[in-house]
DNA sequence: CGCGTAATTGATATCAATCAAGATGAGTGG
DNA sequence: CCACTCATCTTGATTGATATCAATTACGCG
């Protein structure tokens, strides 16, 4: 494991310097762990801290009145939590651990220092966040405006994609490690229809499972099914390369 | 028309100093129109500026294979425009003038000089980039649990609450502004749903429709209806304040 | 080895989409 | 000022995708 997830997940957008890594170290200082299941925080929860996910799986979700939850957005390592935290002084959303996971809280006035010095990280944080917006974008089209077979397809291609980010051995075999059930809640399905439409997709041979790992068998077909966009061929943070 | 619309926004997070006013004002410099209809930008356009929209209403929204649409986010004065540049070569949505609009752009350069030179203001970007992701993940929960009623409700509650915000007269009754199709492609429903639903609203006595105006006429059962979330109740940007 | 969660499958119900006409209304040219 | 036109709104009939309800079955874990 990495001294800084932080640098790491950054590295892939911008070179950084000795002093920026040191800045970024300072925010994974602490360390708590969480067991399967557990809340880091709730909805409506008082939440001061920033969290760094540095092992596990976990995600973000909120839940409706009538008690149906919509995901909003699964965490890997490298990922920041809570960043509503800036301007809301309750929780937006609960963060709930996936698998047994380590985070490391920082306090909001600490990413403020960071800033302060380190103009340069503070602009590849707002770049990183917008990575996180897009991918909602992506979502809320699919959940607006496609099928039940596309959505599953793109959610699919959606966690492969961010497993790779941290394990590039990663291909087309990977273990999913999230149920029907969440599948369904963070595309807008029930877990009966999920099962569904991942038959189907194993039935068209786009897909196969075994033992809890998935393969992705024909990717561009399951790309075409998707609507896939892939958004990491068009980073580009070049720009900020030159800062003084 | 404040000389910033940024920082007529941003103040009512955070009280500005005049140092930080003047960088605002950099970013309002130029000025360009555009006619109702016009695009902005398109999805894949190289977009290497930011813009801040002065006066006018646009929507950004994605285009799908099908032809469908998904509207991503409506935009009023004062909203910053295209920060995904921030990260990708290339446009990930298109961005479309719903009425005549002027837009001030900005190099992204600018913005990393801003962030340099005045962190504070930095930070309340930073946070204020979080209400526009909040804002998202309520729709993405809107779209994705709940039913169709519910949705145009909390899309009108929305709507009110944005025009409000730049215009504290606006009681229950405002101008919509957008057709029935937009509101449909915004929450996941074809035109002709929402036409029912509105109507629905009307009968059961939650909404008004006269002249192109809308009245919430039982703003506590629209707001039920819609799940509402009051997120402007919930603003703390108190820590920032007393920085240095 | 048993228990509980997750996955699977079939039957039926519903909500929203689609298809198909009109009606209304704002803007435009004569 | 009127007639025309195109967009928007409205309404009804029908279809279709996904939810719901109801059992099983498989399987990881203690």
């Amino acid at each position: 494991m990495p001294d800084s997830w932080l640098a790491t997940r950054l590295n892939g957008l911008i070179a950084l310097t000795a002093q920026e890594r040191d800045m970024l170290r300072r925010l994974e200082e602490r360390e708590r762990r969480l067991r399967r299941g557990a809340a880091l925080f709730s909805e409506n929860d008082r939440v001061s801290d920033l969290f760094v996910l540095r092992e596990g799986t976990m995600m973000s979700y909120v839940l409706l009145d009538d008690g149906s939850r919509q995901i909003l957005r699964f965490l890997f390592p490298g990922d920041i939590i809570a960043t509503a935290t800036l301007v809301y002084a309750t929780a937006p959303e609960t963060v709930m651990a996936i698998t047994d996971c380590t985070v490391s809280p920082f306090d909001r006035q600490v990413l403020a220092e960071l800033v302060s010095s380190c103009p340069r990280l503070a602009m590849a944080l707002m770049a990183s966040e917008q990575r996180v917006r897009v991918a909602m974008t992506d979502r809320l089209a699919a959940v607006g405006r496609t099928s039940a077979r596309a959505r599953v397809a793109a959610l699919l291609l959606e966690l492969r994609d961010r497993m790779r980010e941290l394990d590039p051995s990663i291909g087309t075999v990977f273990a999913l490690g999230i149920t029907q059930e969440e599948i369904g809640d963070a595309i807008g399905l029930t877990a009966v229809h999920v099962n569904r439409m991942l038959r189907q997709l194993e039935e068209q041979g786009l897909i196969a499972r075994a033992a809890g790992r998935l393969t992705l068998v024909d990717e561009a077909k399951l790309m075409r099914a998707a609507n896939y966009v892939d958004r990491n061929a068009k980073f580009d943070l070049e720009w900020l390369q030159v800062a003084e």
